[in-house]
DNA sequence: CCGGCGTACTGTATCGATACAGAAGGGTTC
DNA sequence: GAACCCTTCTGTATCGATACAGTACGCCGG
């Protein structure tokens, strides 16, 4: 049998809360008695509390849970999500605390109990679908929680740590409106859950993945202000937030007589497979077409790519910090970040301006 | 207080046992029952038993510990390091399992808190340096592990799935030799361990990073076979696996009179930043200089890079299974798998091959 | 009417630690 | 020398569940 803390306190003729303290309280005993007892432990090949046992009884298990859907593929493909999830590692490692990502597999009944089984302290929720079922469970456990999406989700008791992705949208679609473009398309992620690379027809208003919707609608505001119909605009999804798939959906912008003359992303990964599509009809971006990002990944800067910056090393962080030091004041556990506008090489004046 | 079982249990008048059982062994107890229990939970706000105390008495958490050295950087930016991380993330997810990261901190003593305290059912290890403090502390707990890396380091009880990572790259050195390269260099990261970017003379049979240090043996390996002497190989240190540091140490092999013909690495992304350095100085890959990689990541394609197509997924995912359903035959605990050479555009003949 | 069996539930021991109140003993202070 | 304190250790209750043996009871065949 393992050794336990008791083992060690026979061993010795001391009590276990002795032997405890050795370890978990060292100046409530001698360091005379503190060294026989690690000495014993040692020789008897016990390894130290029991970190279940000791989660148990402290009622602490030291562990944020990060949610995951299908393969990982958001959480770990895009830099966004990397540079997100170091940030928010960041913070937990500096409070000796660990990330538990919990994959959430297709069957409802699976993720109940994955999330209802998972040992963490709290939650912290990002790229996480708004329509998934794993958001009620959460709820239901009454753990500590910080979305980074909707911040209407989760009602007030959520942290939040966010940026304002209508505004923001909109900056990039005044940019494109300013210089003249008509003939626009956007392609985004997730504007129809499940579906398939393509034009779609849907209402800006009635999207269901809220970063999606918010940055639509963002774009459509600039749009409607600069006095473009938004019938105009040309919406392609992109099934999933990949560099093909966005090659794929621009294919559909760039492959027809009244091609694009600018095309609007939902993410600087999307907008990465943009210009590869250009580069492979041998046009020119910022020239022929106009594209815009949005995160401002360490890949949009060599690629010239016009994108929203945004903090997203520190959205991870100031959610660790939220959860694992959550402050007094209710409206400082609520943060909208700033973001800034990066105009680069990828976006320039229509080229058919001269015609309309 | 929060609810427990007991609350439940003293709602109804029933026992506690037959709460548990309500959620844990339906086949227990009546569906009548076990609904009324379940719609009593759910009106006093009972979220489901506790994981905590449920992985204490069933001495099982369900979760793998994943160590981290630094800022996640390795694990999460280097595409392989993502493609092993999500074969065992799916291997896991199959089992109802997750992944705890562990951040290890620098500090030797937090080091031992975190592993020590992380409720984890086994450890799988890949990408740690081997002379990681904190391999010793697993060990120390007995708890399962398997290893990706120096199948020594462990001892027989580990599991270990890998590749002949010196093998493989003698391989790559072969066919480098056999093209009539004498001028080369070799980019590696961690052959100093907190070393600086740049030039090193280091034996290659002293170098501490397992991985490294065979796939600087394979090259050698190589070039002796074909009569070119080690001390003309020029091998340069990269102080974190990242393409900025391959184009600064590749810098050093190609701003020079004798420059090399060829630069081996000993990973891809290091092969793609050395292929930045050549396009800077407007040298064609496997025209003016060889280039090549190793592990195949997917950017590895477009930009026709000569490598190693290692299966990196598979390697993840043996490694979450050989965890979580051991095999009965050890043999079957210890792997090594195949991989293939692939030749792409970066590589080429010796240009100044007339001259020698 | 009785033994045997399956179903539905109960009760107690246990998982391995920590918290906290308290006791023993030596040293100070007045 | 009594009162008090500090250090060092002990003992018990507790964290919240699950395992497993046991009980009660209805039902069946003989």
């Amino acid at each position: 049998m393992a050794a336990t803390l008791q083992t060690i306190a026979d061993e010795l003729g001391v009590s276990r809360s002795t032997v405890s303290n050795a370890y978990s309280r060292p100046d409530q005993l001698s360091p005379e008695l503190r060294a026989r007892i690690l000495e014993a432990a040692e020789r008897l090949g016990y390894p130290g509390p029991n970190p279940t046992a000791r989660s148990l009884r402290r009622g602490k298990v030291n562990a944020i849970g990060v949610l995951l859907t299908d393969d990982l593929s958001m959480a770990f493909t895009d830099p966004y999500a990397v540079a997100y999830l170091r940030g928010l590692a960041e913070a937990a490692s500096a409070r000796e605390t660990s990330l538990l990502l919990l994959n959430l597999p297709e069957d409802e009944e699976a993720v109940r109990r994955v999330v209802s089984n998972a040992a963490v302290d709290a939650f912290c929720l990002y790229c996480v679908p708004d329509w998934h079922g794993a958001l009620e469970l959460i709820r239901a456990r009454g753990v500590p929680i910080v979305i980074g999406e909707d911040p209407a989700a989760f009602g007030p008791d959520a942290g939040y740590v966010g940026i304002d992705e209508r505004a923001a949208a909109r900056r990039l679609g005044e940019h494109i409106a300013r210089l003249g473009h008509r003939d626009i398309a956007v392609v985004a992620h997730w504007i129809v859950h499940g579906g398939v690379t393509g034009p779609v027809d849907a209402d800006p208003d009635a999207l269901r993945y809220y970063v999606t919707g918010e940055r639509v609608r963002g774009f459509r505001d600039a749009f409607a202000a600069a006095g473009l119909p938004w019938e105009r605009v040309l919406l392609i999804n992109a099934a999933r937030n990949g560099r093909e798939e966005a090659a794929a959906a621009a294919a559909h912008a760039l492959d027809r007589l009244d091609r694009a003359t600018a095309i609007l992303t939902t993410s600087d990964v999307l907008a990465l497979g943009v210009l590869d599509a250009l580069r492979v009809r041998g046009l020119r971006p910022g020239r022929d077409v106009s594209v815009t990002g949005f995160d401002d990944i360490p890949e949009a800067e060599p690629a010239g790519l016009t994108t929203i910056r945004q903090p997203s090393v520190e959205r991870g962080r100031l959610a660790g910090e939220i959860l694992l030091d959550p402050p007094e004041d209710p409206r400082r556990r609520r943060l909208t970040l700033p973001v800034s506008l990066v105009v680069r090489a990828t976006t320039g004046p229509n080229p058919l301006k001269e015609k309309s």
